[in-house]
Parts: structure tokens; sequence; C-alpha cells
DNA sequence: TAGTGGTCTAGACCACTAG
DNA sequence: TAGTGGTCTAGACCACTAG
């Protein structure tokens, strides 16, 4: 069908390993084998196998053979940026305070940032006029950076520290649900006690393990709904 | 460091980019410059681009270059299976009912199924003698096979089956946060329209996109944590 | 010892881009 | 037209596995 070479060993075998032709644990047929099977060189055969190799199909041990994987089907995937991916409607942001503070010892920023001052903003998200979710932003207060000195470039500021250094990043993400403190559900409008969902984002540098931002976003309940799903086959991916 | 050629080339560049020094839209050094300055052959060189390809560094445009991807580092990830990701504790589970069902209009497993006859496993999982989440199973009923003739083996049938075709299946979670209906609040005994965690998990074939199986766990609120984070580099694919 | 996969090279031909 | 990346080959040498 393609008239490039390795991809049609490619599409020929990952066929036969969906189909469960070949199943996880069987070994493939050696590379001699199989070149002599498609009539291709053996760089192209094994080009054909580093595809199927990085998309998660098979492995190989040297000396031994090739083998179909046991995949996990179990690993889960979503985006998340911030507020924006539960609140569908035109919102609005209210500013609610930039305060400089130091973590208080035992408090989850003090675990993340020890006893380094911090920058600490205060957003409300509102939709169509009511308020929806509370996001506060912690992060390490360094003087004479056009962070605190100016407010409104800082979100801006930020973005742009994140992408420049994504590749160092390492976000982690914690979902739980939560009784609201008097602040919370003052600023949510809900009553004391009442369930909100709870999302704390940590940003680290990967290779330094540096806590960057560290926020919490607190979201009522009936916009809480986050949908993940088994990631997909990566032919975005391109192939050289 | 390795003595492996593209890998060291990889480790190179990889550091680079990191580093930022490499920034997300930047050109490499062509082919053939980069050829010279690693002093490897060009088949060498493309394996080392290819493999920083695969994890998601560079890109390339033909006749044009090389490039470094803007990353996307709002995509987490978690693994979910089932109850247990929750309960740490030993758990005992109580199976409540096995029953047939047509699917009523309008529900959402006839969104899913449409009028087939479906299988219905009601399980209770308790932790330490209490009860803490409600898992309600549906599975296309088809008669004669090893299914409801035998309640016993249902599970590890089920479980053979998304082995078997593990590259083909396609899972969705969707997490919300609801207010328990009767049956679950007696079940899991709580207060009636309290606050449950609601997820439902659906498998289907990624090729055919006909759904295998469909799940609702309710779990007591207190339960429920999910933490996700980016995905790490994958060194563990294997590298041809 | 024969067979397996892993690394590396030199060289050929191609389509595409951009001046 | 010169340069870029994409495909493909034949061949060499290596370490590892298993009988």
């Amino acid at each position: 069908m393609t008239k490039v070479l390795y991809l049609s060993v490619v599409e020929d075998i990952k066929k036969k390993i969906i189909a469960a032709q070949l199943k996880p644990g069987d070994m493939l047929k050696s590379e001699s084998e199989l070149m002599k099977e498609y009539n291709v060189s053996r760089m192209t055969l094994r080009k054909s196998l580093s595809l199927l190799s990085n998309e998660g199909y098979i492995y190989s041990i040297p000396g031994k053979g090739n083998f179909v994987c046991q995949p996990d089907t179990d690993v889960f995937q979503f985006r998340f940026d911030d507020y924006s991916s539960f609140i569908p409607q035109v919102e609005d942001i209210e500013l609610l305070s930039v305060t400089v503070e130091n973590p208080e010892p035992a408090s989850s920023t003090y675990e993340i940032f020890k006893d380094r001052q911090l920058i600490r903003i205060d957003r409300l998200i509102l939709s169509e006029q009511i308020p929806v979710a509370l996001e506060i932003v912690y992060t390490p207060y360094i003087p004479n950076k056009p962070v605190v000195e100016d407010k409104l470039h800082f979100a801006n500021y930020s973005k742009a520290i994140e992408t420049k250094y994504a590749f160092a990043l390492k976000k982690t993400l914690k979902i739980t649900f939560n009784n609201s403190d008097e602040y919370v559900s003052k600023k949510l409008n809900i009553d004391e006690f009442s369930e909100v969902a709870k999302l704390e984002k940590m940003i680290v540098n990967k290779e330094t393990s540096v806590p960057l931002t560290f926020s919490i976003l607190y979201l009522k309940k009936e916009y809480f709904s986050l949908t993940a799903t088994t990631p997909e086959d990566d032919s975005s991916k391109k192939i050289f």
C-alpha cells in the first residue's frame, strides 16, 4: 500500500499484533527471516522494528530475538493547564491579592519551598458573573526580578520561564475532594465546609528538583469533570 | 562518556536543549555540519536525530532542517486499573448481584451499548470492614460464552480478553463528583445525596469502536486522591 | 559454534526548499 | 542550482545466547 518500504513492514507487523495473531510475549521471526519475507535490507528492516519499538509494540533481547510487548493499558492521559480546562464559558478573573509571605512550618508550601520567601497571588475566576474557582499561586520571591514590581506582567513572565525551560520541567498534579475552609467558601460564595475540588499543581526542575511554582485551585464541585484516555498511537512523531 | 557514538550525540544535543541553549523553534545545524562536528557517518547521526525526535525534542522539515520542538508540558499521566488504586489497605469484596438487563433508553449504558443485553455486576469494596466503594460493571451478554454461566470466573475471563486484545483497546475514564442516589448511599452507608467520587471507565475496540465494558466506581470522597505527572523521558523504550 | 540482535560506515538516489 | 532531509542498500565487526 505505502510506497515506503519500512512503513509497509511496520503496517503489516502492527496489523498482526493488533489482531492478536502475534500475542504479548510472542517472539517475532528473526531479522534475517524477516529480511527475506519482506525483501528488504537489514537496515530497512531494523528501521521498521525500531518504529514498532518506539510505539510500544515490540522490544528486543540481544542474542535472542524480538518480542511482542506486554502492554500497559492502565496508563491514562489528559491535558490540564489551568482553570480554563474546566470553565468553558468566557470568564472574568478578579485579582484578589498579591502578597509576600514566609511559609509556615508544616504547611505544604513549607514542605516544598522550605523557608524561602514567596509571592502569593490570589485570583477569583468567574463565569457569567458567579465565582467558580479560587486560584492561589506561590512562586519564590526573587528581589530585583520584574515580578512583584509589576504585578500585571507577572503571569506572562511566569509563562515565559515555563516555555523557555519547558524541557527541564516536571509537573505534578494532585486532585482531591475537600471541605472548604472559611476563606474559600466565602470567596466562592458557598456553604462553609461544603465540598470543593482541590487541584494542587507543582512545577519543579526535572534535573535539579528545585521547585518553580506551586498552585492550588479550589473549584466548585459541579464544575469538576476530568476525562482521561489511554494514549493514542504516536504517529504524530516524526519518523527518521 | 558513552562509548556508543549515537548515544553520545543524543546526550550532547539533549543537554543543550534542556539547558535552553537550543530553544523551542531553533534550527539545529544541518546534518552534514553535525556529521563533521561529531565525526560520525550520516546514518549514525540520523539515528541520533531519530532518537531525539522520538523523545519529543526535535522534529524535521524536509528540505529545510531539524528544529527544536515546542513541547506540550500540559499533558499529565497517571495509572488507574480499578479500586485498588485508591484503597491501600487489604480489602474485601462483596458480590452484591449479577443480573442481565436491557439498557433503558437515554441511560448512559444505552448511549454506549444501544439495546444490547448486558450483564451487570455489582460489587461492594470494603476496607477494614467498612464499605469504601461500589463498583458496577456492564458487559455485553453473549449467550454460550463462559460468562454468566460461571460468575466466579467472569472477572478472570474479562481480564483475559483485555490482555489478549490489549493493543486494540482504548480506555476512557471520566471522573466527576456527584450526589449519591438512594442505592449508592445505602450501600456505602452514607447520607443520601452526599457527595461521592464517580469514575466511569469505558473500554472500546480502538479499530472498530465496539464497546467492550463500561464500569462505574462510586468512591467515598475521602478516599479519592489522584496524582498525575508529566510523562518522564522514555529511556525505557528500547533503542534500535 | 551458529545464530541473534547492536553499531557503524560509505555511497547512491530521491523530493523538497529557497535563492 | 545548491543544500536539506528521506529512503535504501551491502557490508563489516561486535557482544551475547544457547546448544
